[in-house]
RNA sequence: GGGGCCGUAGCUCAAUUGGUUAGAGUACCGGACUGUCGAUCCGGGGGUUGCGGGUUCAAGUCCCGUCGGCCUCGCCA
């Protein structure tokens, strides 16, 4: 070892004691008789002392160290004189006097440092990705993911279930998210793809008889990105035979308990709490709602559908809904401008024709439209509201899908503005019974809302030839601060049942043999009924983590077009390779300017 | 595919109505200093204002295109 000590350890235990440290100069402080670095490592940082009368040519060449040299000091562990402990180390009672030192390595000057007062773009950080990882901030998310993804393998280990490795090269099936296809060089024009998730395969191991698997997988959906969803990305893979719904909620409730115990060190009260899917949309307008703070939705369309107001009318009369929120004392918080046109855009983005509003004053509607509600509507409108003085009444006109997603972008907006919660805090609850179909307009047909393999409520099954839209799947999302943490179902294990299914999605036999004839024959042959879930993994070490976006806990992440602008993938390849696989590239599609290999990639000093 | 925000020194930002030689802090280089810890003080170098067009006497600023980053709708069984 180069070292003795982290740059973590160090105390007034210590005192006396000859120590080798190794680590980045963090900071550098020269006083020409004196010279102070702040040597830093993973662990922590620890001050040491170069002093000209202990070794005059040591204490020369530490003049010239600058930021993230990499460097081996030797020396005694010394006391700070009185009152010049620094309290915001943890090592900060102590420091070490060097005798000795080795310049590992000398580092160019970096582009940024990664203890800098003000964090750079973010193109810059993935650019350099490995000094952004240097920085204390992404170091504390590795070690949680680290910490997190342990807590799950010995949490289902105690559980007795097996952690078993599926295929990455894969056959691509239809529906679902675009695939990420491998080329094949043995097979002329056959492709691979990168798993969408491990599901087909653990469906599979069931009927082997694995009762009890799991897995951390990778997973690829080569769709457009947002700041909770990378191309590649970590499921925590659940699934088990001999089991209903409770049994996954219950295992499932444990494991959350259990990453909440490991990195919070808190008790979660469990059962997580269970809603509907018709409960949501009606109070929150999703099925993913942020479940920290209250401000459901309220319908009035029943009060309105009589009002002199033609919106309100209207609306109702299309069949849609007239709902809002009663944003509690907030009837002064908001400007006309910020009613007219920022919340108004924020509902306009989701389709909403407008945003009207009212406060509650005197017991009474106020705004530009209260004339049009007479005594009695106002009335009843504050009383479905449970108004009072001072609250701001909002509301949306319009189709309930429209009415939904406005509402509910409206709903975390205010709930984020007027600090509604605690952004720390953990609130997973279970969200069960959703559509089994969903109507595809532009195909004229049902498309499944979870996946084909998804089985369906007992006493739906009278749906099934005559109204497939009422049909409940036994299918459940685990939702976490307002994101889909984890999702699953109950799985078909009765093929005939399965082809009744495709017979609705209009999946043909031939077709169905043909893309998951595999699946179909296994269900032949002794299938246990069986379900699972798979969990979000970088979405919970976000919510862990307290941050917004999970590029934060993954090491090396890839922009919003799917890029790494480290090493510059994807990048053109050689003709040979691609002779090798018989693929030819259209040559509209091979225009430079497209990601490009590293050498194109801006570095530091040109 | 659509909407929005952004791109100026290595980095973070400023630059009045379109107006003179594009500034500051920090980093970097040189010098001073034996108790600092965002060290301090003195001096210095550093710019294709992302890129390409256009309008104008004059463009960092206005217009068009393009590249890149972020947010978002669609999409993500």
């Amino acid at each position: 070892m180069l070292r003795t000590q982290t740059c973590g350890d160090l105390r007034k235990s210590h005192l006396g004691e000859a120590v080798t440290l190794c680590g980045w100069v963090d900071k550098y402080r020269d006083h020409a008789g004196i010279v102070f670095i702040d040597l830093r490592d993973r662990y922590g940082k620890t001050q040491v002392k170069f002093d000209l009368a202990e070794n005059s040519d040591i204490q020369k060449s530490a003049r010239g160290l600058r930021h993230e040299d990499v460097i081996q000091v030797t020396g005694k562990v010394c006391a700070r004189p009185d009152g010049q402990a620094n309290p915001k180390l943890a090592t900060g009672e102590i420091e070490v006097l060097v005798r000795d030192m080795v310049v590992l390595n000398k580092s160019a000057t970096p582009p940024f440092e990664p203890d800098g007062q003000t964090l750079p773009n973010e193109e810059l950080r993935l650019t350099h990705r490995y000094l952004d990882l240097r920085r204390p901030a992404l170091q504390k998310h590795m070690l949680l993911r680290h910490q997190l993804a342990k807590a799950v393998r010995d949490y289902f280990d105690r559980l007795d279930f097996l952690e078993i490795e599926t295929p990455m090269l894969g056959r691509s099936t239809p529906e679902g998210a675009r695939d990420y296809l491998v080329p094949s060089r043995v097979h002329e024009g056959a492709f691979y793809a990168l798993p969408q998730s491990p599901q087909l395969y653990k469906q599979i191991l069931m009927v082997a008889g694995y009762d009890r698997y799991y897995q951390i997988a990778r997973c690829f959906r080569d769709e457009d990105l947002r700041a909770d969803r990378q191309p590649e990305f970590t499921q925590i893979d659940v699934e088990m035979a001999f089991v209903e719904r409770d049994d996954i909620f219950r295992i499932i409730d444990g494991l959350v308990a259990e990453m909440v115990r490991t990195v919070r060190n808190e008790e979660l009260p469990l059962p997580l709490p269970r809603y509907t899917y018709q409960e949501v949309m009606e109070t929150y307008g999703t099925d993913k709602p942020d479940l920290r703070f209250g401000l459901p939705i309220v319908d009035v369309s029943e009060i309105v559908r009589d009002s002199g107001f033609g919106v309100f009318k209207q609306a109702v009369e299309q069949g849609g809904r007239v709902r809002g929120l009663c944003v509690k004392g907030a009837a002064e918080k908001f400007s006309r401008r910020i009613l007219d046109n920022d919340l108004k855009n924020l509902v306009g983005e989701y389709g909403a024709k407008g945003l009207a509003y009212f406060k509650v004053a005197g017991g009474k509607l106020e705004s530009s439209i209260a004339k049009f509600l007479n005594d009695e509507q106002q009335q009843a409108v504050i009383a479905k509201m449970q108004g009072e003085d001072g609250d701001l009444l909002l509301y949306v006109a319009d189709a309930w899908k429209v009415s939904c997603a406005a509402l509910a972008a409206l709903r975390n907006r205010l709930g984020r503005e007027l600090e509604l919660y605690d952004p720390a805090s953990i609130n997973a609850a279970w969200v069960v019974d959703f559509p089994l179909l969903t109507w595809n307009p532009e195909e004229n047909r049902w498309d499944a809302e979870h996946h084909p393999f998804c089985s369906i409520v007992d006493e739906d099954v009278q749906h099934l030839a005559g109204d497939p839209g009422k049909i409940r799947a036994q299918s459940y999302d685990l939702v976490c601060n307002g994101y889909e943490a984890a999702s699953g179902s109950i799985r078909i294990h009765d093929s005939a049942i399965q082809q009744q299914i495709f017979d609705l999605l209009n999946i043909s036999p031939e077709t169905a043999q043909a893309k998951f004839g595999f699946l179909l024959d296994a269900l032949k042959y002794g299938a246990p009924p069986h379900g699972g879930i798979a969990l979000g993994f970088d979405r919970w070490v976000m919510l862990f983590a307290g941050c917004d976006n999970i590029r934060d806990v993954i090491a090396f992440p890839k922009t919003q077009r799917a890029g790494d602008l480290m090493t510059g993938a994807p990048s053109q390849v050689d003709s040979r390779q691609l002779r090798e696989l018989h693929i030819k590239i259209d040559a509209a599609a091979a225009q430079p300017g497209k990601p490009e290999s590293a050498e194109t990639v801006k570095t530091p000093n040109g």
